[in-house]
DNA sequence: CATGTCCTTTTGCTCAGACATAATCCTATC
DNA sequence: GATAGGATTATGTCTGAGCAAAAGGACATG
């Protein structure tokens, strides 16, 4: 019942002020000294409390400008993403990984575009299935940047998948992710059993390691398939 | 350059330690006092730095079990969704809205079943368009609790979203937020100008206050939408 | 052998104080 | 009036100390 410790009250009673009570959009908020005594905990107590309300996109903070309540409140929300053979483990259900295709050539146009990568540079280019209880579950369409990672060339991936690999492998400092709605190609229709044209949710990510490409993939889900998180 | 803070120096070494240092998955880490030895700061400051890791879902910390780096490393990501309003209008477009169809009745079978909603509640049924430059953006299937919110019975909805109307006359506690990729219906196909099956790129999310539900929607995009996020 | 109690370890949280840093505001100077 | 520079102020970070709570382990008891 009194699972409160002082903080989380803090941020409770913080946020129900700007979402409801006084503290509208644009309000500037008294300082964390302030605040503070008000509420009668100490200034650490109280930072960490903003710190938290402005992680969830409610506040903007400043030097010497202060704690403003944000024009737009943004609510973020956090997707976790494991690796596939998790995500599928954890069902319940048997992982299997098989290897479809393997090429090396140059880097298509798009990628370089995509990834800031220099023309014609050499890329090695994967497509894997990965199975939950022998149904296809996820299509893994990947190019992985042979310059960054010459090492990559040496691997065949039949046994190991590319992603658990890669992470084994190689740091990443900075990654983006987008989801997005396509229509099934051949190859998608092919492997994960769909008509063309029908809806595939996929995920792109492309990793850099310091401005250095490594890796771009796209990850084709079964029918139905959804992303879903609480908070 | 020289933007290091001891934390963030400390977070960066834990990382690289667990994604290609020694200590693999499942390694139990030394305990924070002595972590703070080693890295020469203070426990509060290992403490931080440890609860950031946490949160990157690389590490998992029980009082008296330890710090244990976690079998299947997990990378959360961050998508941030603010208003669509905010959304059109940050990219310079004009934004405008429209009210589609507006009625009142029992609440349908899956919407209970989903939301734990008590069978036949009466339910405000909004079907609403957001316009980018007169081109239609997102089309928002909504229903919303009569039983919890009567007082949206007696909003027409005309000139302010459901959306807008909502953050700001009731708080939540709990957020589920699905991301899918649908097939377009005559709904969607005719106001988003889309063919007949044609994939459409949606977000479902439910709202609860305390176990009571608030709404649920649908937000279903134009073709070639997509929620990218970087970190 | 099973079970319950107490002890110990480790993380979780709080505090008061201190210095660093960014940004604003004011003032002196030209 | 414009501008450069210093004073001020709010946040960012760090410290060392201490108590609280969870949970594993040891031990005694039935």
């Amino acid at each position: 019942m009194t699972d409160t410790t002082r903080f989380r009250d803090v941020i409770d009673t913080i946020v129900t002020r700007i979402t409801r009570g006084p503290w509208g959009p644009g309000t500037l908020l008294p300082s964390e000294i302030d605040l503070a005594a008000e509420f009668g905990c100490s200034r650490s107590t109280m930072n960490r409390a903003l710190r938290d309300v402005t992680e969830m996109g409610l506040i903007e903070r400043k030097r010497k400008a202060g704690t403003r309540v944000r024009l737009t409140p943004i609510r973020a929300a956090r997707f976790e993403m494991p690796l596939v053979r998790a995500d599928i483990e954890k069902t319940g259900a048997a992982y299997r990984y098989a290897l479809i295709q393997r090429d090396i050539g140059p880097a298509p146009d798009w990628l370089c575009d995509k990834m800031q990568l220099a023309p014609n540079s050499p890329a090695l280019h994967l497509i894997c299935l990965h199975y939950a209880n022998d149904r296809a579950f996820q299509l893994e369409d990947r190019w992985i940047n042979l310059a960054a990672l010459p090492q990559a060339a040496a691997q065949d991936f039949t046994e190991i998948g590319p992603n658990e690999w890669l992470i084994a492998t190689v740091p990443f400092s900075e990654v983006e992710i987008s989801f997005l709605a396509k229509a099934a190609v051949d190859l998608t229709a092919k492997y994960l059993g769909q008509a063309l044209g029908e809806p595939v949710f996929c995920i792109e990510r492309a990793t850099w390691w310091q401005t250095l490409p490594i890796t771009c993939v796209t990850l084709s889900h079964a029918p139905n398939h959804r992303l879903t998180t609480r908070y």
